[in-house]
DNA sequence: TTAATAGTGTCTGTAAGACAATATTGC
DNA sequence: GCAATATTGTCTTACAGACACTATTAA
């Protein structure tokens, strides 16, 4: 924010202002990171609480906000950095909601911004960061109760997570089903969007989805969306898997 | 948040934590109100402020987060209650997006959660809060600089709001117009939302997408989206004006 | 040749937009 | 009747979903 023409009386008042007068809450960064694992389904990244509240609980990432030094979105970033040890920049992050009952954090009211990220598994070096002792991927599953996040040794139900990262859970899921029909997001899955087959890219939306699609109406939607706008292009090159016929290769060139 | 099992040990963190270790960063609720003046033209409230920083310039109403009091959406409802006095129940009031460059606000790093309020002019009272000299209503006009704010003795271009006011405007603008076309936001400006005819309806739809609409599709677009669905229901009565032939009532009965 | 996957074509129903035509009312 | 607005109908185009059919490759 540029001032051009600060009063006098208004810089005295700035300097002069004391931020301690009022009580102010702390405020963190949270990421819900998606990545689709070797089976092709939806995972999310949770790591294990090293300290109180919550200790050995399991959290998605996040971290609290550095005042004055960092935007929010900077803090995300950088908390994101810090476990997965991710190229920053080129990286699908997007504000998701804003969590701030008074009661959500038992340590003093905490304003959770939250966001998500989705990642090319390739990408992620998964880390456990400072303030975890364990980072893991899981399987997002669901019961009649709810979700449950499940990997080769662990398995959880979405009330066992710290804090209401669940619900912050939820609302990402739901957010980012709400997207992918209209919004070019599914595209921040691949492990190489620029070179890539439709039946790739079909894979995620029906992990996405959660069900699963018509390949001749996929391939209808795909062109008209995406080729036919120049959002992606044809490369006029096939890749050949053992057993079965060649499949063409696009590329995503972006807006 | 309700914890069952929380250990000795860590009850013992918790009435230790010291939340004043690290900076904390200022939150507020701020309230993009958007209405329909008398010539259906869609209209925004803005306050005088009365106080540095930003003394005697324009803003969208909002105040600071009570700590461990409320939650930032009561904060939102509070601040509106208090610029407005609204019925706060019964009203669209939805979080829209979460602003937090730590130089936005020259004082100190504040984050800020903004609202977007839609609200029938018949109800609002507009009064200006303690922290206010003024409350005014403005038409959001456009011109190649960007937007501009109008009354009858006031106009406004964006850069002169308070802080980043204007981007959060834009956004909320931005927003509504998205959410227009598949959610019933649109029905929260009506006048009387369980009495109405479709012409009052469409000309919300063209006060917020800035264009006109065609009677018939809008009206054919209307029973199927909301009549069939049973979110409306045909009152079988009409309403007749001087000099035209009498109109259809519907009635919003929500989900 | 066959299994497996890639890719095309067709049909149906629904919806959006343009626009013509008809209906009702007060004056 | 006429002006003004309300309401219905028609035509075109686009797209989503269901599903039958053809093409290519490796084993």
């Amino acid at each position: 924010m540029k001032r051009k023409n600060m009063s006098h009386e208004e810089q005295e008042f700035i300097k002069n202002y004391k931020a301690d007068a009022y009580e102010r809450p702390s405020v963190t960064a949270d990421i819900v990171v998606f990545t689709l694992d070797d089976d092709d389904d939806l995972n999310i990244l949770l790591i294990m609480r090293k300290g109180f509240p919550y200790k050995d609980h399991w959290a998605i990432p996040g971290g609290f906000l550095e005042v004055g030094k960092e935007s929010i979105d900077d803090t995300a970033r950088r908390e994101l950095y810090e476990e997965t040890g991710l190229d920053i920049d080129n990286i699908y992050l997007k504000q998701l909601y804003t969590f701030g009952k008074p009661d959500r954090d038992p340590r003093t009211h905490v304003i959770s911004v939250a966001y998500t990220a989705l990642i090319p598994k390739s990408q992620l070096t998964i880390s456990a960061g400072d303030d975890a002792s364990d980072a893991r991927l899981f399987k997002i599953k669901y019961d009649v109760n709810g979700m449950l996040f499940v990997n080769d040794t662990i398995s959880l139900t979405e009330s066992q997570l710290a804090f209401d990262h669940n619900e912050i859970i939820r609302t990402a899921i739901t957010r980012i089903r709400g997207r992918i029909d209209y919004e070019p997001d599914a595209f921040n899955l691949l492990k190489d969007k620029s070179e890539f087959t439709i039946y790739e890219l079909k894979r995620i939306y029906e992990s996405i989805k959660n069900t699963t699609l018509d390949t001749a109406n996929f391939r209808k939607s795909f062109i008209r969306s995406y080729v036919n706008s120049g959002l992606v292009v044809d490369l006029n090159r096939k890749r050949a898997e053992t057993g079965k016929k060649a499949t063409e290769l696009y590329s995503y060139v972006g807006a």
